[in-house]
DNA sequence: TGGGTTGGAAGTAGGCTTTG
DNA sequence: CAAAGCCTACTTCCAACCCA
């Protein structure tokens, strides 16, 4: 199945714990970027330091430390920073990396360099960011979503990277700040987004709408007339590019979601939404999970959780559990799933579902959800629900104690 | 370390079939 | 009937590899 890929594997261990945060509207931004210039961004955002006086933000980044981010140990890695740093004609450049975003004060809609600047000198890449986006990238207070580096160093598709970021801002947006329950999909919690097709394309750089005005203009009015659009990108050079759809599922999406599945917490799935005589594909529908349980530290530092939602959680919760169970108890609970209200739920059901009474309903739900129990008696025989059932009860004691620890 | 080579991945397009 | 689906043949592009 999985080709033998060539060459080594970055070291992602020096990302561990390392978070960037952009602005909502900026991840949603339409416009085109080399996924080397994305990737630059991510990392320099993340340690991006502002100057007071000029107000202008700028980061530091050392060629040792991006050479281990990239996996690159020839000498030809710093030929590509080189590369994407001067404006080599016709080739692609950090600087050319523009975003086509909505600024919600003055409702005007441009194109703007997201680098105003950038030099790459004695292996110190020092980048300068147009102030226009210091509100994105700088000091969040809402409305803005974190990554995790070591999720999104690894993804090698533009596509990829690009629909992580926006799915993951989708996933967040519903399931943190909206609380919304998602749907269920193959037993598991889905959120859903709709994108129109031609949007999705601007989205992910298939067409760029910073080098035509006209496409600029189209997609300024709130509901963008994106059948003008399809036919302006036509006269683009890379106009035609993925003008089959079964070409941008192939090459874009499945691949996306194939790396998404394997390397990051997310995964999707997606439909095609069809109008029209013959069924013309008109935009996707994507389903967004998440995996949750290996890579629980990204929910961990998700900022959106307040104590004022926490609270609101432990009183669904509350609600939503039958026994009568002390709030300390609740909230030691609800810590465990990371304030994930669908991992308790889903454990309260299958605990209901059991046939031998659970003792002690908070030790039980808390080694569930650590261990993310999945259903038991009716998939697996009755020997291995027997066996999960005696290991829960045995640990009770232990792990009384140990929530009286903390 | 740098530079050419090369295999595989990305992307295009046409023909034919299937679908709503 | 229009457009998607599927298969395939083909071109282009890129970065890992190898060697001097």
């Amino acid at each position: 199945m999985a080709k033998k890929t060539r060459g080594n594997q970055p070291d992602f261990s020096i990302l561990e714990g390392k978070f960037y945060s952009k602005s909502n509207a900026l991840v949603n931004a339409k416009g085109k970027g080399s996924l080397l210039s994305q990737k630059l961004f991510a990392v320099g955002i993340q340690q991006a330091e502002k100057d007071e006086k000029t107000g202008i933000i700028s980061s530091t980044l050392y060629g040792t430390d991006l050479r281990m981010i990239f996996g690159a140990k020839n000498g030809s890695f710093y030929d590509q920073i080189k590369e994407v740093v001067q404006s080599v004609k016709g080739k692609p450049s950090l600087l050319d990396y523009r975003l086509v975003y909505a600024d919600d004060a003055t409702e005007r809609v441009e194109a703007i360099n997201v680098i105003t600047d950038c030099t790459f000198e004695n292996g110190i890449l020092n980048i300068r960011y147009n102030t226009k986006v210091n509100d994105d990238i700088y000091r969040l207070k809402s409305n803005y979503t974190t990554y995790a580096l070591s999720e999104t160093m690894g993804l090698k598709s533009i596509y990829s990277f690009r629909l992580y970021e926006i799915l993951k801002a989708e996933y967040d947006k519903q399931s943190y700040v909206a609380h919304k329950n998602g749907r269920n999909l193959n037993n598991e919690k889905a959120y859903v987004l709709e994108i129109n097709l031609t949007d999705l394309k601007l989205r992910l750089g298939i067409i760029d709408p910073s080098i035509d005005k006209e496409i600029l203009k189209a997609i300024q009015s709130e509901n963008p007339d994106y059948n003008l659009v399809e036919e302006l990108a036509k006269g683009q050079k890379d106009g035609r590019k993925y003008s089959k759809v079964s070409n941008l599922k192939t090459y874009a999406l499945n691949r996306a979601k194939d790396e998404l599945a394997e390397k990051t917490s997310l995964s999707f799935e997606y439909e095609e939404i069809k109008a029209g005589r013959g069924g013309k594909v008109v935009g996707i529908r994507f389903f967004i999970r998440h995996k949750g349980k290996e890579k629980k530290d990204i929910i961990d530092i998700t900022p959106e959780i307040t104590e004022e939602m926490k609270e609101n959680i432990i009183d669904e919760i509350n609600e939503y559990i039958d026994e009568k169970i002390k709030i300390k108890d609740l909230k030691a609970i609800a810590e465990e799933a990371d304030y994930d209200i669908e991992k308790i739920k889903k454990q309260y059901d299958l605990m209901k579902k059991k046939k031998n009474k659970i003792e002690d309903i908070v030790a039980y739900l808390i080694k569930a959800i650590r261990d993310d129990y999945s259903e038991p008696v009716t998939k697996v025989n009755s020997f291995n629900s027997f066996n999960s059932f005696e290991q829960n009860h045995y640990n009770f004691k232990e792990l009384e104690r140990k929530l009286l620890d903390n």
